[in-house]
DNA sequence: GTCTATAATGCGATAGAC
DNA sequence: GTCTATCGCATTATAGAC
């Protein structure tokens, strides 16, 4: 829906009062360095204007980086609403996954500054707002009551989900083969199974 | 071996002479914080001491980093020249995962470093000899030729190994389950299975 | 809405006393 | 082996011209 079309005409100076190419242009980077090694110069070269100007759309370097993760979390916390109506827990996991999964594949960087990045995550800790999205996502990954095994099982799922996502041995790997791998990983893990041989 | 018990006697001043200090100190700042957002200032702090110390050790703040994750990736090697000299895939994978959980659970935060802080990607991707780790490990895992699923299943297993670990979700699990817990997902995901009901 | 210019602070790193 | 002091530079952030 707010797909780079928009701003993937040409390479027309376009300024930064377009959000999105600020968002794309910060969120490489901070994928790429983090965002307590990225600078708002770094971010401003890469855009074509100077750091002043990004002033103008933030008053401070914690809430840009908000600016960038929050239409991805508020995306999730769309999916997870819509887990959440279903009814059946296994109905509901399975919704939760293909959400998730499409969500965390088509925003590549983003999931991953949002998982890995200790900045985001005290930021998102003090906004209890957006803290929820994660909270409601383990809950309905692991159903109620979750014993150790299940509560470890989604944390698992959940931060390995970044991994192929910039792995160099997965990048050849298209979007739709890593959506249905991820899936049936997800499906394997989180879903009931038989007992492994002990 | 090398465990955190020569220097845990008592709150005694030490000096940074000791690495032991040194390491435990700024790996407790790069976990929290990732090394981009940990100065030299902050682990200097943490010990007592001034940044001009810390230079006696190290001539730079890379060389710091790397020489704080370097035992646990020396230690990695070990685990797997220990598992490539074992006959069969089965029980490699077996040795190598063992081996893995072991080291990370011990290791705690330094993982977390490792696989997901930027710097320290960066800074191995330099250091050709350390950086064989990581594609060892792999290889070892995903058997040879791999295909696409493998290597997606692979990715997001290792770099899944360091949810768990602190996530507040997953606090109270004691090293001896996590341990146990980590295994049994790892065989079920890198383990052949039975196709799921399709 | 973006610029130049600059303030205020913190950074990594060095020099030299002890 | 650790200190004080400091250099040079990058950083976040602000003020004011255009």
């Amino acid at each position: 829906m707010t797909a780079a079309g928009s701003a993937a005409s040409a390479g027309e100076r376009r300024s930064v009062t377009d959000p999105a190419r600020l968002h794309e242009a910060a969120l490489r980077l901070f994928a790429q360095h983090g965002t307590s090694g990225t600078s708002l110069q770094m971010i401003a070269d890469e855009l074509g204007v100077t750091k002043a100007a990004l002033y103008y759309r933030y008053k401070t370097k914690d809430e840009l980086v908000l600016g960038v993760v929050r239409p991805f979390l508020e995306e999730l916390l769309r999916v997870l609403e819509a887990a959440a109506a279903r009814r059946g827990r296994r109905a509901q996991v399975e919704a939760v996954l293909t959400g998730l999964v499409d969500v965390v594949v088509r925003g590549r960087g983003l999931y991953v500054v949002l998982v890995s990045d200790p900045t985001v995550a005290h930021l998102l800790g003090e906004h209890p707002l957006l803290r929820r999205a994660g909270d409601e996502l383990v809950a309905l990954l692991a159903g109620p009551d979750p014993d150790a095994a299940a509560r470890v099982t989604v944390s698992l799922f959940l931060t390995g989900l970044v991994g192929p996502l910039h792995d160099p041995a997965c990048a050849d790997v298209d979007d739709e083969e890593l959506r249905s791998t991820l899936l049936a990983l997800g499906r394997r893990l989180l879903l009931p199974h038989r007992a492994p041989h002990r």
